[in-house]
DNA sequence: ACGCTTTAGTTGTTCGGCTAAGTATCCGAC
DNA sequence: GTCGGATACTTAGCCGAACAACTAAAGCGT
């Protein structure tokens, strides 16, 4: 029968200041992972509140306002999430007159979706927000040490997105 | 304290023109955290699919399995994650047949929450995609790698917590 | 005893993430 | 042309995450 691997209780010492105990002792990468996410996303979602937005919100209001009037399928592919979500998100930014949506002349299946000037409102708050999310989240943290994360973030997406084939 | 190691540039009034302002481009870091977190996020799910849990459901068993019957206020502290979110998932749980729950003789306000003999039958699978989970996570990264890429979540993770505190 | 605060859980609401299923349209093969 | 597959989007349902508001019980000070 599969054994309880308790090979990884202690797999190096590094420079551990931060030793978190994990649930069956197993995949401490993993763990450390949905932790991280859980905290920042908690966070991102603080700061954004002021703006009256939700998480993820921004992102789509972000490629609208960078890249101007899309199909929806291209904000799928902007914001990484799925056309599911992606519809619905867009139905509530609509809702909340922050997007407005229109026919595509060449695609009849498509939706061009763009954002309305009153969202502009929110555009100097949501990149403000952004700016204060990264300051506190690498606050404290040398320019060697965020490069450093920065470079194992970018593998660990690479190695994700080829186990995710 | 107030270090700015990356200016985002601001995007000024150049709005509809195709300038290379990254979506989402003002948090690197941020923007990271977000790609891998949905990733991983993901690709657990997958893995867990085949246990019948969902996201998030597996690491409250895998706290009842390993340090036994605790009251719900514990499995919140193990997992990290908030009360309702847990009362929820607990209940969901238990309507699956996969823990008990029972009054406190101690306390009457507490729920003593514990895993049934059903859901050892799952213990095995869940360990395994948990191992799979890592294999794929670190799959290609060498131990040094690992260590370093631990380390760094950890350091974001003590960093983000003193930031939401 | 009496209040007040804290703690443990629950319920309601809104959101994103994901799957499954369905519709409408486009496009290439025949 | 017509057909089949691919594409764009929608809808419904389940789940966790987060906030607010509530009940109940415990702890504490007076």
């Amino acid at each position: 029968m599969r054994e309880q691997p308790t090979e990884p209780t202690e797999p190096t010492g590094s420079t551990g200041s931060t030793e978190q105990v994990t649930p069956t002792g197993a995949g401490p990468v993993s763990h450390a992972i949905f932790r991280v996410a859980r905290l920042h996303r908690a966070l991102a979602g603080r700061l954004l509140r002021e703006t009256g937005l939700h998480t993820g919100q921004e992102l789509i209001l972000m490629a609208l306002w960078d890249h101007g009037p899309q199909r929806q399928v291209d904000l799928v592919a902007a914001v990484e999430t799925d056309a599911p979500t992606m519809a619905r998100s867009i139905a509530r930014l609509e809702k909340s007159g922050l997007v407005r949506r229109s026919a595509s002349p060449d695609d009849r299946r498509a939706v061009i979706v763009e954002a309305t000037e009153a969202s502009l409102a929110l555009r100097a708050k949501v990149v403000d927000a952004w700016a204060e999310l990264e300051r506190l989240t690498t606050t404290g943290l040398d320019p060697a040490r965020q490069a450093e994360i920065l470079a194992n973030l970018g593998l660990l997406e690479s190695v994700l997105t080829e186990a995710g084939h």
